[in-house]
This record gives C-alpha cells, sequence and structure tokens, in this order.
DNA sequence: CTCGCTAACTTGTCTATACAAGTATCACTT
DNA sequence: AAGTGATACTTGTATAGACAAGTTAGCGAG
C-alpha cells in the first residue's frame, strides 16, 4: 500500500524536480504563489506549504513583497537537512557509496549511543557499515542501526539504490519524521585513517544521530565520521 | 518604531515561556489546537502557525491523532537552529560570554572566509570576538563579524544581555531571516588550547556561519571554535 | 476475559476569502 | 533631474469552515 501523494507533495515535487534541473536561473523569481495556485488548480495556502518545505531545504528563499528566489547554490555537501547523502549531495557532486561489510543481522552493542526504547531492546538490529564517497573521495564514514521489523529482503530490492531511508518507507511504510543530532570533532583512528587517505589523529567531524519514525518507539540510528579536510558539510535555516 | 506583534508570534511565546518555565512535564501533550484556538481567541491554522515553530525548534514533536507531545529534553547544547547561543542553551546550562576584545570596527578581512556583497564591502564591519561558556567551561570560540550600518551604540545599550541578535532585531530593525553553515574538524591552534584548556591539536568543531537578514545583501557572518571533548552540539530536524 | 468495533478525540490537509504590508514601476510634479 | 505618489504587483497573516486520517478508550459480543 503506497500512500497517496498528498496535493502539496505533488506541487513540492514538481518545484523541486524543476529546480535541480535548472530550469529556473540562481537569483530569478519562481511564478507567484498566485499563479501556482491557477497552474496548480488549488489555492494559496497549499502552494504556500510546498514552498516552505522548498524553504526549509534550501532551494529558495522568499522576500515579502517580491517574491521566491532561486537559491541552489549547495556550494558544499549538505547533509544537516535530515534526507540523507544520496537525496542532498546529488546535484552537484558524482554520490557512490560501498558497503564496507554485508548487511548483518545482529543484536544490539552493548555500549549503544543512544538509550534505546524497550520496543527496540526486544527486537534484533540490522547493521550497514557503509564508506560513502563525493567525487571519488571517500568522505563519510556510516554505522547505521536499524531495528529489525522483518527487513528480509533489504539489500535485494531497494538499497542498490543507495537510499535507505525511501527504501525503508517504500517496501515498509516506515517514514522518519524527524532528526536529531548531537556533533563533536575527533581524532581518526589508524583504520579510519586508512579508509580515508589521511594520517592518524586528524580531526574528523563526528555525529550521532537518531531517526524518528512514524512509528513510535522505533528510531533508526547513525554514527557518522566525516573527513572534512577536502569537503565541508553544509547545513542551514 | 517597534514592530507590532503578530498573533501567531504571541501565541508561540506564551507557550514557549511556559515551556522554558516547565509548566508542562516533558512527555506530556500540550492542549489541543482546538483547545488552544478557544483559549487565543483565534483559529486553528493560527494556532498551528505558532506550534509549527515550536517544532522547528525542538520544543515539541507532533503526531497524527495524539497531540503535541513536549520534548525538552535538550541534553546537548543546540547550536544548529539559528537562533544563537544565549536562546537555545540556556535552559539546561549556565551560560556565559566573555568579550576577548573590545568591540572594533575596522575594514573587512583580505581572505574573508565567504564571498562579500558589494553592498558589504562598502561599508566597515564590526568585529565581535567572544569566548562562551557552558556551566563555568568555555565551550565556543567565536568571531562575529557586522556590516556597520550606523550601529554606534551596540556596546552600550543592548549587548549586555548577550544577545546580539536580539539588540540587533530592537534597536536597528535588523532581522535574521535564515542561516547557512558549513562545518568541518580542524585541530586547535596553541592558543586556542590555552582558552579551552586543552593540549594543542586537540580537535575541534570549526563552523562557518552566514546569516541572511531582512535587508538584501546584508549578512552577518561567525566563525567558530567548538571545544566538544566535555559538551556535544546538539542539533535536529 | 479477549477481541473487535465504534465514538470521540487528535492532527493533517485543503478550500475560499480577506486584508496587511513590502516592493517595483511609472507617470507626474517640482 | 530628482523626488512624490498612485498603483499593481508580491508575500505575510488571519478567518471560518470542511473532510481525511491516526489514536485511544470503552462498550459489547463472543
Amino acid at each position: 500500500m503506497v500512500t497517496k501523494p498528498r496535493q502539496y507533495q505533488l506541487i513540492y515535487e514538481s518545484l523541486k524536480r524543476q529546480l535541480v534541473e535548472g530550469i529556473y536561473p540562481k537569483g530569478s523569481l519562481l511564478p507567484s504563489e498566485n499563479e501556482l495556485s491557477v497552474t496548480f488548480q488549488t489555492t494559496r495556502m497549499t502552494v504556500r506549504q510546498a514552498l516552505t518545505e522548498l524553504v526549509r531545504e534550501g532551494f529558495i528563499e522568499r522576500r515579502h513583497g517580491k517574491g521566491s528566489i532561486v537559491r541552489s547554490e549547495r556550494q558544499a555537501l549538505g547533509l544537516l537537512s535530515f534526507q540523507g547523502f544520496s537525496e542532498v549531495v546529488g546535484n552537484n557532486h558524482v554520490v557512490r557509496t560501498e558497503f564496507l561489510a554485508p548487511l548483518t543481522l545482529m543484536s544490539w552493542p552493548t555500549d549503544f549511543f543512544y538509550n534505546l526504547t524497550d520496543t527496540e531492546r526486544n527486537l534484533d538490529c540490522l547493521f550497514l557499515h557503509r564508506l560513502r564517497y563525493a567525487d571519488n573521495n571517500p568522505i563519510m564514514l556510516e554505522h547505521t542501526f536499524v531495528p529489525d521489523i522483518g527487513l528480509d529482503s533489504l539489500q535485494a530490492d531497494g538499497l542498490l539504490d543507495g537510499s535507505l531511508f525511501r527504501t525503508l518507507s517504500n517496501r515498509y511504510q516506515l517514514d522518519i519524521r524527524n532528526m536529531e543530532q548531537r556533533l563533536r570533532a575527533v581524532k581518526a583512528t589508524i583504520e579510519q585513517a586508512h579508509l580515508f587517505g589521511c594520517t592518524k589523529n586528524t580531526p574528523l567531524l563526528y555525529i550521532e544521530r537518531r531517526y524518528l519514525t512514524n512509528r513510535p518507539n522505533l528510531n533508526v540510528y547513525s554514527r557518522l565520521f566525516c573527513f572534512t579536510d577536502h569537503y565541508a558539510i553544509s547545513g542551514g535555516l
């Protein structure tokens, strides 16, 4: 059962597609809310909901009395918005993900970096160990932990396109609703240095994340090590 | 001329005040949107606008069919939302800001970390050099650059309460509309190590920020060095 | 007692409209 | 030429409803 797309979602996706395709030059104005509400056969409030989302993701900027201005700079890697790697980065950089270990089903680590809920503790844990590249440079080492709610065919069907969250949403109706994260700077271990092609003790950006889903007490957890010497990590809002 | 507060702003501030005062226990539910619209003599849509802002700042979380759930964990220092230090951190931690140098008016550094607009290049630059503490531990070294639009009495009147942005908004009608940032991990210099009480080459979280304001081509810039060994930096959404 | 359905809540989405307020343009006045 | 003001745009805020859809508690049938 695929969830029926909402109207504002359709508008959002339509505009976003045009934005990433570069239909609108940077700095130009989108059609006004009134024009959009006519072309999409809906009301201004619904259009505004779509535009608000585009603002939140940094695609456009709005000025009272002026209009919606196309930003689309995205000079660095964006991952502070919660889409995930392939969603946000894809526009300006060639992205690739490498599995450092096969997908494994295991029990939760004893000293986990977040407090698990009871629901999660009673489940097994699916572990993904991935190294992510931008423009063929290793950038991000990611440990992802997903509570096992019968995700049997996860690797087979959907993960090949690189988007874990889209797969979870489409195949298992597990939607990410929210994200929270803690940031630190740490020293690279010798193993990490090897992966990134840097020296031991090089500073890495370390991020612990909890993705809240539509199922109560079910979260997806991630631990990221980012090598930022050549690429900064960008965020916004 | 003080801008007249909007209705949803009043609702937002009222709820936020109650939240930081701890009226609602963590995990409990706020009054429903219908109840709130009655007590505030307005409509659901207006209440929703206030609630949406509280969600964006991480105070509450909303569940379809359930209600608005009070989060207010804020276990770490939050600075990825764009309010600024004193706004976000204040609840759980005792915050203090120390000026490492007097407020100085100067021209822009030649190798600035963002590309300046022409408008900005033609102005002088106000420089703030501050060290910020949480619970009496030095946490964040901040270099802030504000284009000088006649901010003569900045230090005298408003900065004593520690909130630069509130001062800029109240006294000079310069409102922050948006923020974008780039994150890196870097090594502490010997001077920084001295300030934070750590050793040279300790990894620091380095953040470059541009705050977009309501005046076109006028931004506020900040460079942050965060010592994250004892306090993580938290963000969300 | 347990299961399943219903009823009464909740938030999510959407319509249709109105006025406030910021922006840009252009004709007109000085 | 420079400034003024009207005007026609834009987005921001707000009203007053409607139905969809998720959640929960309780009632009744088994």
